[in-house]
DNA sequence: CGTATTTGACCCGCGC
DNA sequence: GCGCGGGTCAAATACG
């Protein structure tokens, strides 16, 4: 996770500061991914072609050496299975419908309904493969209901961030900031004539909350795009929340899966 | 075997 | 009109 985690980083960054000739480059985003994937293990021959090729026992070797890689694969990307991730994220469960790649975006994007039938909230969710810290949620809609999961006093975390962050360009939309599963924010009046569904923009625990209906990018000149850039991301970031955060603000330990937890 | 996840097809809006 | 990118669906696959 270390070694992908530098990798990444570093590639990334170097992306950020020699960047490409157009701004909009799929190909090195693809290639970033891709190498977040199978940076330590090269695409295995089709089977049909092994078979020819090999005499039986390498064959077999082959076969044990890629089974235990998949597994070792399986057990890094643990963390994105979907009961861990929600319950950390916002104490609602999630249903997920889909995930794609993202144009510029070295994350991959997962899409989620909220599970409860009358409540029709989605959320995407952008995830580094390499650190799993980082986080990219959007929100659309509000919950018609309290979390199942997440106390009171938990859901009171709602610590307003800084609503500016140095050399990120990053600032939130009218200085409010609403945990959307909270209430809804000063903007979400609807009443067409304040900015509907704005203001969840703001960093903590390095997840990023964008406003609703907007899609993060990754340009430079966005937010995460330029956090990415100054390295705010990499060494700014908190990690994800330690015992006494938890503990702090009443979150229940033992829906944290122990790998999320702050490791110094 | 039931449920969760992956994956490719399909759809739709938007810009050119 | 066409291509592209993002969102959704559902079949295939994985998994316990």
């Amino acid at each position: 996770m270390e070694l992908l985690g530098l990798n990444y980083n570093s590639e990334f960054t170097e992306a950020f500061n020699n960047p490409p000739a157009t701004p909009n480059c799929s190909s090195s985003v693809s290639s970033a991914s891709s190498d977040a994937l199978n940076d330590d293990e090269p695409p295995p021959p089709p089977p049909q072609q092994q078979q020819q090729q090999h005499s039986p026992t390498k064959q077999l070797k082959g076969i044990k050496k890629r089974k235990e890689k998949e597994k070792e694969k399986k057990a890094r990307f643990a963390f994105m299975t979907k009961s861990e991730v929600d319950h950390l994220e916002d104490g609602y469960r999630w249903r997920k419908y889909g995930q794609k790649a993202v144009k510029n975006s070295p994350f991959p994007r997962s899409y989620y309904r909220c599970t409860s039938a009358a409540c029709n909230v989605k959320k995407r969710v952008e995830r580094s493969f390499a650190d799993p810290t980082v986080v990219v949620t959007t929100y659309e809609g509000q919950h018609t209901h309290p979390s199942p999961i997440l106390s009171r006093s938990a859901l009171a975390v709602a610590i307003p961030p800084p609503s500016f962050i140095p050399g990120a360009g990053g600032e939130c939309v009218g200085g409010v900031v609403a945990m959307p599963w909270l209430k809804p924010s000063n903007n979400d009046a609807h009443d067409g004539n304040t900015v509907p569904a704005m203001s969840h923009q703001y960093f903590q625990n390095s997840t990023y909350i964008t406003a609703q209906n907007v899609a993060a990018n990754y340009n430079r000149n966005n937010h995460i795009g330029a956090a990415n850039a100054a390295g705010i991301l990499q060494e700014k970031r908190f990690c994800n929340p330690n015992s006494s955060f938890l503990v702090d603000h009443g979150l229940l330990q033992d829906v944290v899966p122990p790998h999320m937890l702050k490791q110094e």
